[in-house]
DNA sequence: AATGAATGAGCGTTCATTCAT
DNA sequence: AATGAATGAACGCTCATTCAT
C-alpha cells in the first residue's frame, strides 16, 4: 500500500517532479518543441496531471524560466566574495560564472530558447527580474572596492563587465557545437575547457584592470 | 500569359525564393519549428513544390546553412584589412564583425538553433568547413603583424581572440532579449549598440595589447 | 469570519444559485454544451460541489426541466382570465404567452435543446406532466364559453389552438436568429416583436372565431 | 483493383459524401456536439479528409447551413403553383411546406441548432441570405392574386403569412417531443400529422382570407 | 517540371467524474 | 457538509510526406 502510494498525494512532491522533467524537455527541444507528454514520462505522471498542477504549457515553460533564474543568481550570491581582494574576487566570480555556465547547459539551452522566442515570456515576469537584481549589485561591489584599492579603472561600467563575462561564459557553452566545428583543433575537451576557462578569466581581468 | 507564367518556369529562380525564404523561416522558428507551408507562402509558391525541390525539410535546412555561413565569410574577406596597422585592422575587424552580427540577426539565429540542437546538421556538410577556414587566417596574420610590431603580446592563441570577438558580437545579437530584460536601463537601442560595440573593441584590444 | 462563511454552510442556498446558474449554462449551451466548470462559477462554487449536490450532469439538468415548466405554468395560471369575455380572454392569453415567450428566451432556449434530444429526459419526469395540465383546462374553459356565447367555432380543437398559440409565440423567440437573417427588412425590434404579437393574437381570433 | 480504388480518386464525390454525413451528424448533435470522426466514419472516410477538403468544422457546418437552405428553397419553387387558383395555391403551398418539414426534420434541427447560437453562422453566408429570397417573392404572388381576385384580404403583410406558415410547420417538427409529450393523448402518429397538416392549412386560410 | 489528393501519427487541451479524506 | 487531487477518454487540428498522374 505504501509502495502503492508512494507517488499518490504528494502534490508538492509531483508538482517539483514536473518542474524538473519540463526543464530538461524545454531545455531539449524549446518551449514549443518540447511535448507535454514527454514531461510527464520524466516525472513518472501523466500529460493530464501536468496540466493539472500548471494550467497549460506556457505557465509551465514560464514557471521553468523562473526556476532557471532562481538557480543561477543563488548560487552566485552564496560565492561569499566579500571576503577576498577585488582581484581575487573577479577571478573567483568569473570562473565560478564560467563553470556555472559549463556544469548547467540545459539553463544555458532554456535562455537560447527565450532569447529565440524574442523574449516573449521572460517579459511577462516581473519575479525573474527581482530575482536577478543581486547579479549587478554583487558586481558593483567588487569593481569600487577595486577602484578604491587603485588596481580597476573607474570608466568601466558594471553592465558592461557582467556583458563581457556572460558573453564569453555563455558562448562557451551555447555556440559549442558550431564554434568547434568549425574552428576545434581535436583538442581534448577538457584541455578546450580549461582555455576558454582562462580566456574568460584574463579577459575581463585585463578590461577592467588599470 | 506573361504575367501568369511570371514565376512559371524558372526553376532556378524558384529555388533561389525557396532557399531565401527557409532562411527567414528557420531562423524565426528553427529546424524543427519551421512550418513548409510558411516557407512555401513565403517563397509564393506550395508546400508541394519545397518537397519537390529539396527533397525533404532536413536537406533543405542543411542549404540554409550552408548558405549562412557561406555570406558571412564572404562579407568578411572583403573587409580588405592587410593595408591597415594591426591595431587599426583589429579595430576594424571587430567593428565590422560586430555590425555584421547586428544587421543579420536572422544568420545568429540559425545558428543559435542548430547549437541548439548540438550541431547534429554542420556536422554533416564539409563544406561548410572549408568555407570558414578564411576566419583564422584572416586574423592570424593581423596578429602575426601585431607581435612583429611589437604592439601585441606573443602568447595569446589567435582561436581565442576570434572566440572572444565571436562572444561578445554574437551574444549583442542572440541575448538581447533576456540580458535587455533583466539588466536593461532603457537606454535608447542606438546608444545600446554603440557601447556594447565600444565594449567589443576595447575588449579585444585589451586582451591582445602588450 | 462572516464575510467570509457568508456562502458556506447554507446549502439550500447553495443549491438554489446552482440550479439557476444552470439554467443558464443549459439554456446557453444545451445538455451536451454546458459546462459544469462554468455552471460552479456562475453559482460561486466549485464543479466539486455541483456533483456534490446534484449527482450529476443529467440529474440537474432534469432538475432544470422542471424548473422551467413549473415557472412556465404558474404564471399562466396566475392571468385570472375568467372574468374577461371569451374574445378578451382569449386575446389577453395569447398577448401573455407572447410576452412570457419573449421575456423568458431561456427558458425557450431549454426547450429547444431538450426536443433535439428527442424528449429523452423530460420523458423521465411525471411530476413535468402534471405540473402542464393546468395549460389546457385553462384554454378549454374560454373555448368552451366563446361556443356558449356563439362567437367562437364548436369545431376547434383546444389542442390545436394550444398549438397554433405555442406556435407563433415559440417562433418569435427560437427562429428570430434565421428568420430575420433571412427575411428581416431592418426593422426596428420593437416594431418587429409588436407586429409578431399582433399576428398572435389575429391568428388566433381568425382561427377560433365563427 | 477498381473496387480496391471504388472510393478514391473522387474528389467531388467525397465532397459530396462528406458533406451529406455532416448534415446528418450536425442535425443529430449541432455544431459543437458533432465529432469530425463520426462525419468522417458516416463518409466512409478520415477525420483528416474532412479538414482536408473542408478546411475546419466551422467551414464545413457553414457549407451544411448552405446545402440545408439550398434544398429547401429548391423544393419550394418547384411547386409550380403560378397555375393554380390562389385559394388552391395557397393551400398547396402550406402543405407542400408542412409536409417538407415533416419529411426532412434533420434540416429543421440544424436551423434549430443555428439560432441555439444566435445565428452566429448564418450570419456569414451572403449565399444562404440570396437562395432565400425566392421564398417571399413566391409567397407575395400568391396574396397579389388573392387580393386582386377579392379572395384574401389586403391588409395582411407577407412576410406575416410567410412567419405564420413557417411558425406551424415548423413547431410540429421542432417542437414534436416536448409537446407530445405533454399534451399529447397519445393518438396514432398519422392521425396527428394529419391533424397539424389540417391546422396548419386552415389557420393560414382564415388568417389571408376576407 | 509540376501538382491535387491523400494520409498516419501525434499534439495540447477539455471534461465529467471518482478517490480519499 | 465539503473539498483538493487525480484521471481516462476523446476532440479538433497540424504536419511532413507519399501517391498517382
Amino acid at each position: 500500500m505504501a509502495v502503492q502510494n508512494k507517488r499518490k498525494n504528494d502534490p508538492q512532491g509531483l508538482k517539483r517532479r514536473i518542474l524538473e522533467s519540463a526543464v530538461q524537455a524545454f531545455a531539449e527541444s524549446g518551449m514549443q518543441g518540447a511535448r507535454l507528454e514527454q514531461i510527464a514520462e520524466l516525472a513518472d505522471t501523466t500529460k493530464r496531471m501536468v496540466v493539472y498542477h500548471f494550467g497549460n504549457k506556457e505557465s509551465l515553460y514560464i514557471a521553468v524560466l523562473e526556476d532557471v533564474y532562481q538557480h543561477i543568481r543563488e548560487h552566485e550570491v552564496a560565492l561569499n566574495l566579500a571576503v577576498l581582494s577585488p582581484e581575487e574576487a573577479m577571478a573567483k566570480l568569473v570562473e565560478a560564472s564560467f563553470d556555472y555556465h559549463a556544469t548547467h547547459p540545459d539553463y544555458m539551452r532554456v535562455i537560447c530558447s527565450e532569447n529565440l522566442l524574442r523574449g516573449r515570456y521572460i517579459r511577462q515576469s516581473a519575479r525573474i527580474r527581482s530575482v536577478n537584481q543581486s547579479a549587478l549589485e554583487l558586481l558593483d561591489d567588487i569593481l569600487q572596492r577595486g577602484r578604491d584599492a587603485g588596481c580597476f579603472r573607474d570608466d568601466v561600467a558594471t553592465v558592461d563587465v557582467h556583458r563581457l563575462i556572460s558573453s564569453i561564459c555563455f558562448h562557451h557553452v551555447s555556440n559549442r557545437y558550431t564554434f568547434n566545428t568549425l574552428f576545434g583543433d581535436n583538442a581534448q575537451d577538457r584541455e578546450l575547457v580549461a582555455q576558454n576557462r582562462h580566456l574568460a578569466v584574463t579577459a575581463t581581468l585585463r578590461y577592467v584592470s588599470q
